[in-house]
DNA sequence: GTCCCGTACTATACCGGTACAGACCCGAGG
DNA sequence: CCTCGGGTCTGTACCGGTATAGTACGGGAC
């Protein structure tokens, strides 16, 4: 059977090809009697509504944000933090009748999302800012806010205060007495510039540098799960190891409290660790943690608030949501 | 500026539009020279590339495949599993240059992704079977991979042997020795049918029932997070406690362990606790947990293989993967 | 010289809708 | 009686590409 476009249900019914249109699109336009006879037409030939490539071609918007996220998507979900901000994104995305994609990094020369997908727009998440996808993204003038990064003038953005929750996180340390602290971190690629590391970076010396305190930085990578538990193992297995611990997650604070354990130390008693994020992980683990609490649901709830003004030509002005130090078991005076 | 497509750039070298799609699409149909020419004068108009959604509607495809999802994609993000099933596909997807657009369930009439938006193909994921949902993908004839279901006769699918997974679970309490057992499984909405849920029980129940074994089963929903713990509770205080549980995932085994804790009970002395899906929680966990291993990888690699097979018009074949028990130290024989 | 074929480019016909500016008709107001 | 306005429907002009079937031309085989 030849496909059922509008036309053929215009000719059946023996009105115009618009008159079909707007019996799906703008009911308001045609009276109900006639909108159920098409409707009806249309069932009787199998029409199931109109279709979506082409009116996203003759509308200009396809009813879908896109999500640039580059390096392994199997990161992004894996992770609890950054699955809960595209849990918070994409529920808030529905509840606004939008789809959300998601583009990948370019891989294949042949086919880059960024350039070939149509979006009505996008949010950065976690990119390196010099990504050539961002670049594509704005060639094509695709809406876009950037979430955990600053990546140029102008661009619309989300963030956390993470710096200002990263001293918060030193500053208790050193509130406790604490005086050789640790810091173990994100490790990145060389060129590779991760907002959040560096900010909480910053905000862990705004912090320590006026306490006169010279912390003892080890990094690693998020992958494989061992790692981070291996790294803290060579920070705290020495003579002069901290008495504290700041983490940029709270997964590498648990895996800082694992090391600290197969080396026989106690926390707190023996090592405070604080984690950032306060992720899922944090209450429920053993002793539940201190740690930077950020709203990652309100996270995705501005990203999309912001994406969804600017698709209507709204200007946005930058976001910035607070973070808030939450104070639980893993943290204590030093011993001694 | 008005806006810049193949035809300015036509216009401007003085060769065919057809010539300059060519440029693009085509590179192999006109001679490099010219191509360079076209490329050049495109770059000065600023000309970012074929538009994707009048390509989209030219060519028939889109270069992307959806995901349908009803129930809350939180869910779906922060479910240890199912994130992991969300990440294999969309790697895979990434490596077949295609992007991944999250469908949720429709909330508002007005618009309805999986009627609304366009994808070459879909997979149905976590889905009531009697959704709306997927009628409206059949009607539209989107090729369609159903997963972790078997939804109707004829659409291609992609299982776990979750039925001999819970079987081989059971048995292997029932050889410890254990006669008084218990299940912690999924509460599910009064008409909707889950299938891994309603395969594990009859697994467990194809191991219990030739052993005369009668189990007492308590359910309880996904989520909020204390609710499997409560419920366990309830299975577990009392005189005549089941030695052995099995349960629905190992979030609930888990939950399931935190709950004979917190009555004084030893895992595995006092209970012994089997979980599934051999989530990263299972090793993670104190004791770690005997469970059912599932490829969760593997299984979005499946589906991946088979929607694109799909989209290539190869009928596919339904597709079941094995489950295998892995014993860990959360099983043992029964006290006594 | 003629035939044949491959390369390079063009012409035409869609893909399946939507926006916008009328045209028509009818009842109400002046 | 004429005009005006609103509710309905139509006609036309796109939206920005791609597929397919050509045409024109140059060179090698015979």
């Amino acid at each position: 059977m030849a496909k059922v476009t509008l036309q053929s249900i215009a000719d059946r019914v023996g009105v115009s090809r618009m008159t079909v249109s707007n019996a799906f699109s703008r009911p308001d336009q045609l009276s109900a009697e006639l909108r159920e006879r098409i409707l009806a037409a249309a069932a009787e030939l199998g029409y199931v509504g109109p279709d979506p490539a082409a009116r996203a071609l003759a509308r200009g918007r396809t009813g879908s944000v896109g999500l640039l996220i580059n390096g392994s998507l199997s990161e992004a979900f894996e992770d609890a933090v950054s699955a809960a901000f595209l849990a918070s994104v994409s529920d808030e995305l529905a509840d606004r009748g939008l789809a959300l994609t998601l583009m990948p990094a370019s891989s294949d020369e042949r086919f880059v999302p960024s350039r070939d997908v149509a979006v009505d727009g996008a949010l950065v998440y976690i990119c390196d800012p010099t990504s050539s996808d961002i670049d594509w993204l704005e060639r094509r003038g695709v809406p876009m806010v950037v979430v955990d990064h600053n990546v140029r003038e102008g661009v619309a953005s989300v963030n956390v205060d993470d710096r200002g929750g990263a001293r918060a996180a030193a500053q208790h340390l050193v509130d406790l007495g604490h005086r050789r602290i640790g810091i173990v971190t994100l490790e990145t690629e060389p060129d590779a510039v991760n907002h959040p590391a560096r900010e909480r970076m910053l905000g862990w010396h705004d912090a320590l540098d006026p306490a006169g305190i010279e912390p003892t930085v080890v990094t690693t990578p998020y992958t494989p799960a061992g790692a981070a538990e291996d790294v803290a193992r060579t920070l705290l297995d020495r003579d002069d190891r901290p008495t504290a611990v700041v983490c940029f997650s709270d997964a590498f604070a648990i895996a800082t409290i694992r090391a600290a354990e197969s080396l026989g130390l106690t926390v707190p008693d023996d090592l405070s660790v604080v984690g950032f994020d306060d992720s899922v992980l944090a209450a429920a683990s053993r002793p539940p943690l201190t740690t930077v609490h950020q709203e990652v649901a309100a996270k995705g709830r501005a990203a999309v608030a912001s994406i969804v003004g600017l698709m209507a030509s709204t200007p946005q002005e930058p976001v910035l949501l607070p973070t808030e130090l939450i104070v639980r078991g893993s943290s204590a005076a030093p011993p001694g």
